[in-house]
DNA sequence: CTCATTTCAGTTGCACTGAAATAA
DNA sequence: CTTATTTCAGTGAAACTGAAATGA
């Protein structure tokens, strides 16, 4: 979407415009590049989380991964649909879910991961490395800080 | 909302991921904040651009401030029904509106301008000031690379 | 009884598309 | 004829709320 050469200098020198802006181009080429690979942000999330800790329940995953309760289950339903994972009940705790990747399901992740590499690419281009790596630090501790809080 | 403490690496490692969610805490903090004065994100970023641009017609706002220019119709709106801006036609180019900032308008932008400092500091609490500068200046180079392209 | 989990129904702010009417 | 502006109708991903049913 173009802008003008003018904004407002009110917003452009303001944090939260700035994160909101660049979070909106990262969701436009994040949303371009998966949606040829047929899946959305909340799929690459859960499957990363999937892959990293195991199988898990989808109260855990929705915890680590930043979706809603509500969300977890639609999101969970597309894939179970499409074969990347599978619901089974706990024996231990019959109100859970265990979840798990399947083959083809870790198949796609591989798929994803290279295309969100691309994606980091596309997104950071005017930055050099060592400047990428101050932006990510500089975020993950506002990120951590909002995390780790109740 | 409550994250793990195990966020998979494969996530909080990703510049687009700590973005996202910058974004979503800053959002989540402006809704708030702006809601007890009775406005969204939409009206400061017309209201700001009114006062430092003047009148302007609505299909301008729009660039300058990366709202759509449907959203902007309905956005204007309400701040029409509160009495902030005014409609009036262009003489000179009969398909325009032009956008005017009433007193109240200017009234109510100091008062949200006030309360988005806030905003930035509860957003960028963990950060120095010098921290908080080079945040922004990265940021505002990846926005101004993705802005001033087609 | 309290708390956690899954699920469904619905809401909201935001970004966006398509099409119509009007006029430069 | 083409382009620009305003407007309306609608879509979609994302974040969220409330409530119900089930079970620890």
């Amino acid at each position: 979407m173009p802008v003008d050469d003018t904004t407002p200098t009110r917003l452009k020198g303001t944090p939260s415009w700035l994160i909101g802006q660049a979070a909106m181009h990262g969701h436009r080429i994040l949303t371009e590049r998966f949606a040829a690979a047929g899946a959305r942000g909340y799929h690459y999330r859960l499957l990363a989380a999937l892959q990293e800790f195991g199988p898990a329940s989808q109260a855990t995953l929705g915890r680590c991964t930043a979706i809603d309760r509500s969300d977890v289950v639609a999101a969970l339903n597309e894939l179970a649909a499409k074969g990347l994972i599978e619901r089974s009940p706990d024996p231990d705790d019959r109100r859970r879910n265990i979840i798990t990747l399947t083959p083809a399901g870790a198949d796609h992740l591989d798929h994803l991961t290279a295309a969100l590499a691309e994606i980091q690419d596309a997104l950071l281009a005017p930055l050099s490395a060592p400047e990428r790596e101050q932006l990510t630090h500089l975020l993950a501790r506002v990120v951590a800080h909002h995390t780790t809080r109740p």
